[in-house]
DNA sequence: CTATTTGCAAAGCATTTGCAACAGT
DNA sequence: ACTGTTGCAAATGCTTTGCAAATAG
């Protein structure tokens, strides 16, 4: 994801009458620009300007539009990132940092667990837990 | 997990200073009895003479002694399993509910995840998410 | 008897919401 | 203009904590 694929965004909000405004373009552009995972807090720092509120509230539409994604994990905190399909996530048990895994989607287990539980099967994450580089090294 | 295991924990508890009450006695023969993945108001349904706090303090407790596991997948409740390897879960995303699902565990992974990233891993979850049937039923 | 535990009420923390002022389109 | 959006302050919901009374060992 980079700057010029945010254009690529506004008509999907024009789309559904959502406004291109500039907190929503801050927002988004700040998520490109930390190109990690970062909690709405961690956004906030970086645009202190905007309201919390209205991060947290442009975030959770952002979600919802698919756009993005939460990731729940961890200490209570949400972390986002831009949508993409096929990784899996690294998260530090020490700070809470994430970072992606490019491992081959594992895609048999869906139906596996169709068949076996009864559920219908939308889709799946893995999470391995550990300590980053920087952690260990603070001991 | 059966309830003569129960007593199997309580050395556990004592060689720790930690006391062996009628509370955590309850508890755990509650989490037993529901053999699922409940939250703590959940327990707290069954044994309401019994304080949430208590139940909040208590599992937190079991979880550092690693007595069982909390899952803090969704939307912001916490569950809880006794202690076990090998299983992944299911999620339902339109009630919470968790399944186990028998797979073999991937250990592979943990390895490379650690090559790819310099992560030290410690280990790993899988949650496949979708509908439960139940859910399908109601529509 | 002594240190741990309970349970209430209050605090904490991430997130959401009500609402009046503001700003895209 | 019309309707969606912002941002403050207050509310919410899960979880934790302070502390006095109760209790296990």
């Amino acid at each position: 994801m980079n700057k010029d694929q945010i254009e690529s965004l506004i008509p999907l909000l024009k789309e559904k009458n959502l406004r291109v405004t500039p907190q929503r373009i801050q927002i988004l552009t700040t998520l490109i620009d930390m190109n990690g995972h970062p909690t709405a807090e961690d956004i906030q720092k970086r645009i202190p300007i905007i309201s919390l509120a209205t991060i947290y509230n442009n975030l959770k539409l952002f979600v919802e539009l698919g756009i993005i994604n939460e990731l729940p994990y961890g200490n209570g905190l949400s972390r986002f990132e831009f949508s993409q399909s096929n990784h899996y996530h690294v998260i530090c048990e020490s700070c809470g940092k994430i970072a992606d895994i490019n491992y081959p989607e594992l895609t048999e287990i869906e139906e596996m667990v169709a068949n076996l539980t009864g559920f219908s099967v939308n889709n799946h994450n893995m999470e391995v837990y550990g300590k980053c580089q920087e952690c260990i090294e603070k001991g």
